[in-house]
DNA sequence: GCCAACGTTGGC
DNA sequence: GCCAACGTTGGC
């Protein structure tokens, strides 16, 4: 079954718009160990929230994983357990959402409570639970 | 290998 | 602009 993740971005460093303009994109620039953790395990198929963090603070679209992890080309290597060093996905451009589901909604919903992004700062990379995907997608229109 | 100092992220 | 959370670095 496919997973569902969320990642983190600037949106003034790269934004859902970026990734709709360009079709597709390589994911690059997660060094947090956890995130990479996460990154490695993105398979081909998983779906992707895209969450812009700064002033918007929300998903805003989903997009999909169209390969999973490589080495990052710019910084290739691998970890002392010969895992990638600094994964890298490949994301294929989904939908927009319809409507942004806020950082805000998130939190004044008992049904988040305990998830990731609420919980853990500077997590750039996380599952979501395949309830709140649902819960997500439906919230966001999609 | 500990841990204090420092840096970064990201919400407020 | 501030600061809490948490990762990283470097001296020992």
């Amino acid at each position: 079954m496919a997973a569902t993740w969320l990642l983190k971005t600037e949106p003034s460093t790269y934004s859902f718009a970026d990734l709709e303009a360009a079709g597709q994109t390589l994911w690059d620039g997660v060094a947090n160990p956890t995130a990479c953790i996460h990154l490695r395990a993105c398979k081909p198929g998983d779906q992707v929230f895209i969450y812009h963090t700064g002033d918007e603070k929300a998903i805003v679209g989903v997009a999909k994983v169209s390969a999973a992890a490589i080495a990052d080309p710019k910084q290739p290597g691998l970890t002392a357990k010969g895992e990638i060093k600094f994964p890298v996905v490949k994301l294929e451009a989904g939908a927009a959402a319809k409507t942004a589901v806020t950082l805000a909604a998130m939190k004044a919903d008992a049904r988040f409570a305990g998830w990731e992004l609420l919980t853990q700062a500077r997590l750039s990379v996380m599952p979501v639970p395949p309830a709140l995907a649902k819960l997500i997608r439906s919230m966001a229109g999609l």
